[in-house]
DNA sequence: AAAATATGTCGTAAATTTACGACATATTTT
DNA sequence: AAAATATGTCGTAAATTTACGACATATTTT
């Protein structure tokens, strides 16, 4: 259904990394990542109120698009934030809602 | 069952406008309102491959979180670009995906 | 070795999202 | 007034997302 090969390749990898960012646990992920400033095993379930599977799902998600990786080290997993990736999403996001940035002239001029 | 009061409410922002910029087609309709710099009928489906019905959801996902309003005129809806929405949601993705910019330091040094 | 810890894998229920078609209604046009 | 145009409202199917629990397995600890 949302095999949307009909939408310019571009917007579709906006949509990816949006989706990615769409729910306040991975918002929640990323923060933390950023706060502790290391690596975090995948079971920080202690952190967020869900439960380890759920969690889980969630940074598989992150991972998915890039925005965090992990590295196996024993029987743990350590979760670290990607900067490439930030930066380079952090660019694109700037690029797009910048764009969105235009005088708009609107018959009724009660803009918002 | 996403009752996510658990999360804090800066972050269920962020995701919800995230949220709305999930979709293609959505991200194509901003882009496309910021193009022609005007107002648009409610039907776009000529320039958006899908449905009718379907791109009114989009719009109504959009004018959800106030990325555009729709003002009614005569028999047909023009829907706008509120730009005061999206100069704060470019704010906050700038300072949020910044805070995420960080020095990590990880045992196992590859970063990404 | 046994217990504890950290993950991984499945399956599943409930909620949401996405995409449309069928109608109904209101407004313009002709 | 009739036809055309622009929306609005419903209902629905199929796909996804979200949240968990039950087990299985691998690795550390004690």
């Amino acid at each position: 259904m949302t095999k949307s090969e009909k939408f310019d390749s571009s917007f579709r990898v906006l949509a990816i990394v949006s989706k990615a960012m769409s729910h306040p646990a991975r918002i929640t992920i990323l923060k933390y990542l950023a706060e502790v400033k290391t690596c975090i095993s995948g079971d920080i379930s202690k952190e967020i109120p869900l439960s380890r599977t759920t969690v889980l799902q969630h940074l598989k998600e992150l991972k998915k698009v890039g925005l965090i990786h992990g590295e196996v080290e024993g029987s743990k997993v350590n979760y670290c934030l990607c900067q490439k990736s930030i930066k380079k999403y952090k660019g694109l996001f700037a690029e797009f809602l910048g764009s969105l940035d235009v005088e708009v002239v609107c018959k009724n001029e009660s803009n918002c």
